[in-house]
RNA sequence: AGACCUAUGGUGUAAUCGGUAACACAUCAGUUUUUGGUUCUGACAUUCAAGGUUCGAGUCCUUGUAGGUCUACCA
């Protein structure tokens, strides 16, 4: 009873339930943050994953605050998709969606009292000459001519800014701390910048917007976040993160950085995945090829399999790239427990069943789901005379002795229907099959099977009369290389996988998906997972293909 | 060149805080199966290097080595 293995935490729950033990918290608060100028991609869903479970783990909340500081690059419509991707993910903010934009005049206070506190001024200098004086990482920079500014005209001329008196890029309000520290981020940081732009919230209110370490520090204290989670190329702006909290005492929240994770075949930049879309390379940001949140959900991945690859990844703070592998096995295993069997043929070929009675149909029922109990229920689906079954499912002269599938003189089970026997087939000048002869065992019905006829084989297939066509699309990989935009020789570009799509203009898929809503998913019988794209209709069915079955016949053929 | 961070099987993450390296994916072999899917079983394989402390080191110390991050009026 007491044996249960001790559960192993990442750091950042150590830390928690260190704080939690202390009595610092009782629970914690955490924030996703986004900045609302992209679609979110699966980098993000690990952010999401990470505050939200651990909150949720603890008794904790978590908000969603939009960093919208920068009116130039931000937009409401990404507002809506990034609420929307998060919802899909399957997690709930705490109250309403907060936006940094509603601290702007609390921002702008906390500006005011550092100025009055001697830590702040505003400077005269150009972009250039702020660069010049910030020295580099060996050396140590100058002081600002406008650094030592009486308070007054600090205040005053920081009152101006915000009043419009003066143009973009003519001053900024720097903080004033150390131009020789050994963390460049200590060389008198920027704070506020003058932008006469119309931000997609407060309109024209503000010229002046806080820059990044103005802002979000400040808006976790404003929230009461205790625990400020990000990725660790903000390690270096901690030090600020915690000064600037000091010099105004307020609530101490606190950053924890930790490695973002990096997936095999997947970028996740926002400019070179824009780059994809501006070249045609993918159709839009929900190509279902495209690792943001939109074009996963349109591929067929459902969200619980993209929260257990989270988990499964694991949290830690060194680099790491996840085998593509472990994304593909927590697809499958949602899938092959939710997605319902059918049968589609994508490359078919014509069998005649010669002793079967011409013009009858015999309904067969078949199982949806294996896997569900009470096999998910089951379904009609009409067998006759004449049906497509897959051309890589028939062999002419079998090389090897394991092969069974179909071929001359073998015997084989059509998946929830009867056994057959290969008699010959035909073909045309190029030796091209055009159509396999064979005869059924008309006692070896499935379920009712007593014919003794063994067969190792079974295979999908597809009524010709009553076969719906559909186009199906096949998707592989958008990079053929691991990791694509590491190597500084070449251009991620080029390894643009020009296979990650084929399309099938003409598939044939069983009756019963005829009326398939959107976002439907379902395995395609010892083919694959497949959903309904987000354009089909019953007019023109159209199928995204998820990811393949595990297919390990495939792989030792080699 | 400086400061900071990180090094555990092929990949990712653990190891109850010094007690004899584990879990998952991948790979391979077998089992089950009316999907060459699923299930189940087994195998393979690991502490960056060199010293030191200790009865005992992946854990502590020293020195290296490798990789990453930092010098936007972006976040």
């Amino acid at each position: 009873m007491s044996e249960e293995k001790r559960e192993s935490l990442n750091f950042i729950e150590e830390i928690i339930e260190e704080d939690l033990k202390n009595g610092k918290y009782t629970a914690p608060a955490t924030r996703f943050p986004p900045e609302p100028n992209g679609y979110l991609h699966i980098g993000h869903a690990k952010a999401i994953c990470i505050n939200f479970e651990i909150a949720k783990k603890y008794g904790g909340t978590t908000n969603l605050r939009f960093d919208d500081t920068n009116p130039t690059t931000e937009e409401t419509e990404y507002v809506d998709s990034i609420k929307r991707d998060i919802k899909w993910l399957g997690y709930e903010w705490q109250n309403e969606a907060l936006f940094t934009s509603d601290y702007f005049p609390q921002l702008y206070a906390f500006a005011t009292t550092l100025i009055e506190k001697g830590l702040a001024f505003v400077d005269d200098s150009t972009p250039e000459e702020i660069a010049l004086q910030k020295g580099d990482t060996t050396k140590p920079g100058v002081n600002s001519p406008y650094r030592d500014r009486p308070i007054a005209e600090n205040l005053d001329l920081f009152r101006r800014m915000k009043e419009g008196e003066f143009p973009d890029g003519s001053r900024v309000l720097r903080a004033k701390i150390d131009m020789t520290h050994p963390n460049m981020h200590f060389r008198d940081p920027v704070l506020y910048r003058i932008k006469h732009e119309t931000h997609h919230r407060t309109g024209d209110e503000w010229c002046i917007y806080p820059m990044y370490d103005f802002a979000h520090g400040q808006s976790d204290s404003i929230e009461h976040i205790t625990h400020s989670l990000c990725s660790l190329e903000f390690r270096h702006h901690r030090p600020l993160y915690d000064w600037l909290i000091e010099q105004l005492g307020i609530f101490p929240s606190r950053q924890i950085e930790f490695a973002r994770m990096n997936v095999a075949h997947m970028i996740t930049s926002k400019r070179k995945l824009k780059l994809l879309v501006d070249e045609g390379l993918t159709i839009g940001w929900d190509d279902p090829r495209m690792p943001t949140l939109s074009g996963m959900r349109r591929r067929g991945v459902p969200a619980a399999a993209i929260r257990t690859f989270c988990d499964k990844a694991g949290v830690a703070k060194r680099e790491n790239v996840i085998e593509a592998e472990l994304f593909d096995f927590c697809t499958r295993q949602e899938l092959n427990k939710t997605a319902d069997r059918v049968m589609a043929v994508l490359d078919p070929v014509k069998v005649v069943i010669t002793n079967f009675p011409e013009g009858e149909t015999e309904m067969m029922s078949v199982e949806n789901n294996p896997e569900e109990e009470d096999n998910g229920g089951y379904r009609e689906v009409p067998f006759t005379r004449e049906i497509y079954v897959e051309r890589a499912d028939f062999k002419k002269e079998p090389q090897n002795r394991k092969y069974f599938r179909l071929a001359p003189g073998k015997d084989v089970r059509l998946k929830g229907a009867y056994i057959i026997h290969c008699e010959g087939f035909e073909e045309d000048a190029e030796g091209k099959v055009t159509q396999i002869n064979c005869t059924y065992y008309d006692n070896s019905r499935s379920g009712a099977d007593t014919s003794g006829v063994k067969a190792k084989g079974t295979l999908h297939w597809v009524s010709i009369e009553h076969a719906v066509p559909a186009e199906v699309r096949l998707y592989d990989r958008l990079f053929t290389d691991p990791t694509p935009t590491m190597h500084e020789d070449k251009d991620f570009l080029e390894f643009y996988n020009e296979e990650s799509l084929k399309v099938i203009p003409t598939a044939y898929v069983e009756p019963s998906l005829k009326t398939s809503e959107p976002g439907t998913t379902y395995q395609f019988m010892r083919l694959g997972y497949f959903a309904t794209d987000t354009e089909s209709t019953p007019e023109k069915l159209i199928f995204n293909r998820t990811v393949t079955l595990r297919d390990t016949w495939g792989k030792r053929k080699g």
